[in-house]
DNA sequence: AAGTCATTTCGCCATATAGCGAAATGTATT
DNA sequence: AATACATTTCGCTATATGGCGAAATGACTT
């Protein structure tokens, strides 16, 4: 019962349903996901931190960056299945397929868009 | 994403769990939920609604009665996967387990549980 | 018509949670 | 060693949510 509250506790706030949206089919860097959901830093580290502590995604420190992507198979099969249901639910909804747009530019700039955060710069 | 969200948000609680759990299989009335759950009424017939609003549960009058079953298959198929992933996992799960058996006692004495909570006698 | 009773709605309180900015952490760079 | 910087932790505020009891609702009974 505490894996199953923990998913769908994790699971219960749109920010959190958009991440792993934006997680599909590759690993993205916190501050990646940053950009997209348009959130301060400490808020979007506090999702990742819920998401991972439910076991719905994998985190890994690459010298200063952390680096997020969906379970894999050693996952529960209750998140597996989590995943997929919000996953489906999500390549149909119009604010995921918004946040996909948005993530294919941000892909495209990798190291300017931290001038961005840091500088505050409207580049 | 509204649905979605409805979803998990209504599956995100752990006495809402409990009651999907306890339908699993049959269709029950409201005083019969209140009474293994162990809450007030106005707060269980709350937590109904928000399953009846996800469209995880259906319900009917019956009279004074409210009677509750879990969505068929004329519900979302969001609905429809999240139960069968809560169902699989409260199987297996040791509060899951005691509810259904406190349920069988329940069920033997449909009529004089009402006393209980209404007249406050300890039978 | 008046009363009884299951359920729901309302108003309130306590707790949980999302959000932010500031400070702390730990790694890379100079 | 000192600085820069991505991330995390901490402290705080605002809002959301779970819980209850009281009152309202609506249906059966007498």
């Amino acid at each position: 019962m505490r894996d199953l509250l923990a998913i769908t506790k994790a699971l219960a706030d749109e920010n959190r349903l958009r991440a792993l949206g934006l997680l599909r089919g590759r690993e993205l860097c916190l501050c990646q996901i940053i950009e997209v959901l348009g959130l301060a830093p400490s808020t979007v580290s506090k999702h990742m931190s819920i998401l991972h502590q439910a076991r719905l995604v994998e985190s890994r420190k690459e010298g200063r960056w952390a680096y997020f992507r969906l379970a894999g198979d050693d996952a529960p099969s209750e998140a597996l299945q989590a995943l997929e249901l919000v996953l489906a639910s999500l390549k149909q909804d119009k604010q995921g397929k918004a946040d996909q747009q948005q993530l294919k530019a941000v892909l495209k700039m990798e190291p300017e868009e931290l001038c961005r955060k840091q500088a505050k710069c409207k580049c």
